[in-house]
DNA sequence: AGATTTCCTGACCATTTGGTCAAGGGAAAA
DNA sequence: TTTTCCCTTGACCAAATGGTCAGGAAATCT
């Protein structure tokens, strides 16, 4: 039902350094792996289905990692931190706007270099985070709660409007992510105009303009 | 591999009238079929699981619904109007500002009040949109076009910033369909703030300001 | 080269899964 | 009340799925 919570990462022989075949092979099966969940979830996925996208043969995906959730459980540890970076780098010295202007940035730019590992989270999320519920609540909200400390102190400060810091924070998960996780919906919705031209470019110009000046017309930006 | 494109609803004798017990189980299945879909997806879902979730045995279940694309077609369908009405909704004729604020409070009332639906279409989309690929690119495009007009217009007007009206509704759907796609992690992050007063509400005050006036701080709202 | 360890595979297995079917039990029309 | 559907179920099936295992093929080490 619910992926192993141990950490048993690999089978191959703990002990023993690391050969290179084990490198390429294991490397070809987390990117399979990140490929397969990301699109069907653990349950959807099936094991054979891995092994093929890695170009082996199931028995040999299983002497590498000897169940399914071992395959999950890695897919999900080796992109957890590039998906935390963003935000820890966000900085309470800069100055506001141009600290959230570059998260943003940084995070639909991961959207778009690396929508699967997007969607990999997104489903294990949606499925109640059997895995990564604990990090949720451990390590992401202690993240957030000093993050939201930071913006609260902006607008403490009257560089920001008063706005719920958590829930900007939410705002701009929401937003970068979007492109990643609905791609297939955003290229059916723009059409051609998802081809000509770069709609990411687009997006992130819309991101900025109206997260720093809202949608109101009356009053224009500088 | 990937559902059928045969609209054959429910097997039930098409052309007798729809009994009681009919209308009844099959309201039962397509309740279970919302719940598993919706957080397993059509692949990682089982037929025994929505039975077991409907109360009634298997091939009790297959008696109405004949297939497992069978169910899946149907509470998609069951669920695409609804999901469609609040852009369908918005109009030219009122004032911009709160023709976009009232669209946004619609679909968050919809995360709030239906968040299983909106996780089932998000894991549709996310699995490449199997079924619901060609509503995309056909009635919702079509949608999406026609009040993306609308918007450009109030830009022309100078009712509204310079924005790209495609993007600024995929940053409505991002927002407000993230509270239910993302409920888990909400919850997680927000810890005890999720259940002391309506974190909703602050959503929905948030969501407004921030598209309305941005985070700026320097030039306060009205 | 020879010994040792790592890697790979076909064959196999138990369980799960989508789906069928014949036959009995009920509701409701006659 | 009888007849006619509609509803429900246990038993069953073929295919798919997660996982095992013994033994052979490659590397790697000495």
């Amino acid at each position: 039902m619910n992926p192993a919570r141990t950490a048993n990462t690999a089978r191959a022989h703990s002990t023993r350094k690391r050969t290179r075949i084990q490198e390429a092979n294991e490397e070809k099966i987390l990117d399979a792996g990140l490929e397969v969940f990301s699109t069907y979830g653990f349950r959807g996925a099936t094991v054979d289905q891995i092994a093929a996208l890695a170009g082996m043969t199931k028995p040999n995906l299983l002497y590498y990692f000897r169940r399914k959730d071992d395959i999950y459980l890695a897919v999900l540890q080796r992109t957890l931190e590039m998906w935390l970076q963003p935000l820890a780098a966000l900085s309470a010295k800069g100055d506001p706007a141009a600290e959230i202007t570059a998260y943003i940035d940084r995070k639909l730019e991961l959207s778009r270099e690396n929508p699967k590992a997007s969607r990999l989270f997104a489903i294990e999320i949606m499925q109640g985070a059997p895995v990564l519920g604990e990090v949720l609540s451990g390590r992401l909200k202690e993240l957030v709660d000093e993050k939201a400390a930071v913006i609260r102190a902006w607008v403490a400060a009257g560089k920001l409007a008063p706005i719920d810091p958590y829930h900007l924070i939410f705002m701009i998960w929401a937003t970068t992510q979007h492109y990643a996780d609905f791609e297939v919906q955003i290229r059916a919705v723009l059409g051609d105009r998802a081809d000509r031209g770069d709609h990411f470019d687009t997006a992130r110009r819309t991101l900025e303009r109206v997260f720093l000046g809202g949608i109101d017309g009356t009053t224009p930006p500088a």
